[in-house]
DNA sequence: GCACTAAATTGATCCAGCTCATTTTAGTGC
DNA sequence: GCACTAAAATGAGCTGGATCAATTTAGTGC
């Protein structure tokens, strides 16, 4: 594990066995949704879960995709990303371990709409939907909690409407950053270190930009010294200037 | 109610006495996500709401209010509108009789981040969100049909990020009259009729564009005879060719 | 039928951001 | 330390759509 390593991100090198039996019940209970549940509860719940590893780079599954199973990250990152006809990209969400994804109320014609494709090496808990189904008829609280954080989703993305829809690029990648930040900042001697891959591809996709548009925007912000990066890396210096742009008139 | 009309819409005319307790228990069963609930249930159910009539272009809430209410349309139309800081508006949804609005699972302290308006007369249900929540703890049914809709909002939220990043003006707009031809439409001698006061305006904060684009934009369509138009009203003549443009690479 | 008004249209100009093409560079493996 | 490669940066030219300004028109009230 003394390999060069030049990235200030930290590698999660996840072996397959790290995405065991043993680490799936103490994760359960993390996932927001669960956190209400009892210990002997969060056993039943478990028992119909599975696990899965996968490397950097891995599809889990495909927009269009017959939609079977509701996914919950236990560790590493996965991106939402959704798909034009002619092969443009639209990053729809980052996740993080204890994020749910995949669709939890489809029917069983029901597809995906979206890949999702993970970021980092990953360890995946999956259930079926029919199960998912049983465990919200069965713990009222399971189902407030996914119902708010979906609903939380929607405002999310509503926003996103509202910053495609009003504010010019510079605006919308500044309000991207911070908000990266937040979810995935960590503090650093270069800055808050956005924990995780992130080309300027991403952003672009995030933004609803060019990547050459995306980079002319960050080389300015480094000029101006409110950030630093390098390849699949940022690191925010000034957060308060960032946020300033993104909401000035 | 002879007075002259010239706009295809038909008008609601809705009066006060039209939105009472009488019309209530009737229309409630009617809202997709009490459809399972049996009479009785439906009757304790609805005493916990209380019914409101609004005039055309009255206001219901407005964006940073305290989010205390779920609210159902029973009859009229309601937009949901997000305002930029510089007053631009971006239209969110639009709302027919059986939708609800209002955040289903907001805390105490939470706002409120659209501003909902009549687009007819309405008559409209509240119910306190403690209230709401009771009757999700009390009905799994009802909290999985909300989870149902939320999902489905948020998957309509995703698809328009990625027209916003992905389409130009021309097919953005073509396929927001096809969805609204789809929602709104009512078969007419001048073709599909959206049976909802739609201006320029209004189409234009949904593609996310200017209002003289989309004048630009929607007298070219007419010009090919894919729609008729006046002022606030829109009939679709050729749905197939608008469907083509607004899917074609 | 006529006058009135807000909605819609149309014209002309301009620029933010896209596209295409090329060069530079960060990070890795050896 | 050096070579290699994909990511990032940069340049130049072009255009979709915004903006500003003026005109026309649909629908209503009288």
């Amino acid at each position: 594990m003394s390999q060069k390593r030049e990235t200030p991100l930290s590698s999660l090198s996840l072996e397959g066995h790290h995405c065991s039996v043993d680490l799936r019940l103490e994760k359960l209970g993390m996932v927001p949704f669960f956190q209400d549940l009892s210990e002997e509860q969060l056993r039943q719940v478990n028992n119909k879960f599975t696990a899965h590893h996968f490397s950097n780079g891995e599809t889990i599954y495909r927009q269009g995709d017959l939609s079977t199973m509701l996914r919950v990250v236990v560790a590493g990152n996965v991106k939402l990303i959704s798909h034009t006809l002619k092969g443009e990209s639209v990053l729809l969400d980052m996740l993080q371990p204890g994020d749910f994804f995949g669709n939890p109320t489809a029917g069983s014609k029901d597809v995906y709409n979206e890949t999702a494709e993970t970021q980092t090496d990953a360890c995946i808990l999956s259930i079926r939907l029919h199960d998912f189904r049983g465990v919200i008829n069965q713990y009222p609280t399971v189902a407030m909690s996914v119902l708010d954080i979906t609903t939380e989703r929607l405002n999310e993305s509503r926003q996103r409407i509202q910053h495609l829809s009003t504010l010019p690029v510079t605006k919308r990648i500044a309000h991207i950053l911070v908000t990266l930040g937040n979810k995935f900042g960590e503090e650093n001697r270069r800055g808050l270190l956005i924990q995780l891959p992130l080309s300027r591809k991403d952003l672009a996709d995030m933004a609803g930009t060019s990547t050459e548009t995306t980079s002319r925007v960050m080389s300015r912000f480094q000029d101006d010294d409110l950030i630093t990066s390098g390849r699949q890396w940022v690191a925010i210096k000034n957060k308060p200037e960032l946020l300033r742009i993104s909401a000035e008139s």
